[in-house]
DNA sequence: CGACTCATTGACCAGACTCAACACCGGTGG
DNA sequence: CCACCGGTGTTGAGTCTGGTCAATGAGTCG
């Protein structure tokens, strides 16, 4: 979502992928964009927050093998859907994604954002059925990495099994955080906290940290936030009259970060 | 606040220093395991819903030896702090939990309650440190694994790899869901909807799904839904005047599940 | 250019919070 | 045995944050 970078900066690989783009199917086409190919985490850019961290470079090349390939989800299309069956996990390997979750009833939910890097489908595990939509916010690629192989990788290479626990522990944590901001505190509290967040991922991945585009709309933010699209406009508003930032739309420059964290 | 469990106080034998001072431990007395010894799923009530979960009998064996033992948590002491480094995990036998995050400035927020059967401490896998506080609702029993065993045998033991895994992905879900909770929904439907979920987790164990015993305070149960006690408390009040439920404290006997769903 | 989605801003209102008083309950100690 | 006490739970009154409804503006795409 939030890269400043041109987009074939971030791509390289997956830039030839953008190009040939079929025309736009009704539903997402599931084939791999490489089948058969690897996934070529050696050169992929987020590679040291992504699965192949901290793998030596002949466990890096296993990965890539068990890799299904790439695939592109056009905006605002759909990587899988709550109910479908789990066969992969995805990482993002450029783009960004939310993911929603939908009661029987009531308003739907976004529990999450991810960009470069972040893997998405981890809820899908603990029944074989993925427990939300993942929607696309730009035009994006993932890598499909088959859970079978994942697991059957991980009893073989110690290093990936803790990098796999790790992230789904990370995920465990970072959704803790979330019910916290949910649970206590003020709209501008949560406001500040999103933009922060998404200033530090940013940072991780070596883009500006104050400097970026949100590609989500206030809607969006407003649901990951437990708070009406509204009220994220308002605190923008606000925060803006108050010099701690220059909003314009999507763009957002952050003026005063340790302002915010005052929050 | 609380005075600290000594940490030599890692348990010989559960079933008796539960015998003497236990309210009403969800799990039968169960025969003693010798210190240093297997923990003794095979005879655990739980093992359906715990790491044992579709083992064959050698597997659970294996576990077995793994488990570093038991260890009693009285009522109001710490299994474990945020901050602490992250070795085992733990697996609730008797009593109930409570994890609490506490951010450096705000409120500290409840962030989960674990009964019998329950996994606790997965948060502190991805940084090798506890994320969060573990308290015990009442005097308790937990199973200790060492988590580099139990990483060594879900290298082994393909089912309880998938089962470790499973647990881990259940407890994104959960959060996933309880986000949903604190990000739409109205007071009451938050405490309906808890209510809703303790009665399917005691039905999971065979317990009464409309009868039980709150085993923490008002406050708590704010905490967990992101209100506060006195919206909690009128709530209760408000379903009981509805003939939703009866409340006698922290004795509860809920009435009409059907309609405490539609909320 | 028109149609659409998305964002901003204002006015009003209600649900939940805050503050406060009081009841209850189990334990402790005189 | 009772009085006391701290922690807990209930209930009421007043307040305010953030939601709802509505109008308008800005941006985008065919």
């Amino acid at each position: 979502m939030y890269e400043m970078l041109s987009k074939a900066e971030v791509l390289t690989d997956a830039a030839d992928t953008f190009a040939s783009c079929e025309p736009r199917p009704p539903v997402p086409a599931s084939r791999p964009a490489a089948a058969g190919a690897g996934a070529r985490c050696a050169s992929c850019m987020m590679r040291h927050i992504c699965m192949a961290a901290s793998l030596e470079a002949d466990d890096v090349e296993r990965l890539d093998r068990a890799m299904q390939g790439w695939r592109t989800v056009r905006h605002n299309e759909r990587l899988f859907r709550a109910g479908d069956p789990f066969r992969s996990l995805y990482a993002v390997r450029a783009g960004s994604f939310k993911t929603v979750v939908t009661p029987e009833r009531g308003k739907e939910h976004i529990s999450g954002f991810f960009m470069a890097g972040d893997a998405i489908g981890m809820d899908g595990i603990c029944d074989e059925t993925h427990a939300c939509d993942a929607i696309a916010l730009e035009d994006s690629v993932v890598c499909v990495l088959p859970y079978h192989l994942l697991e059957a990788l991980c009893r073989e290479i110690k290093p990936l099994q803790r990098q796999f626990h790790r992230m789904l522990s990370a995920e465990i944590v970072r959704e803790a955080n979330q019910m916290m901001l949910l649970g206590n505190m003020s709209a501008e509290q949560r406001v500040a906290s999103f933009l922060l967040g998404i200033s530090a991922r940013h940072r991780a991945r070596g883009y500006s940290a104050t400097s970026f585009v949100l590609r989500m709309t206030r809607e969006d933010i407003g649901s990951y936030l437990g708070v009406t699209l509204e009220t994220v406009s308002r605190t923008l508003s606000k925060f803006q009259h108050e010099g701690l930032l220059a909003v314009q739309g999507k763009s957002l420059e952050l003026l005063n970060l340790d302002a915010l964290d005052a929050r």
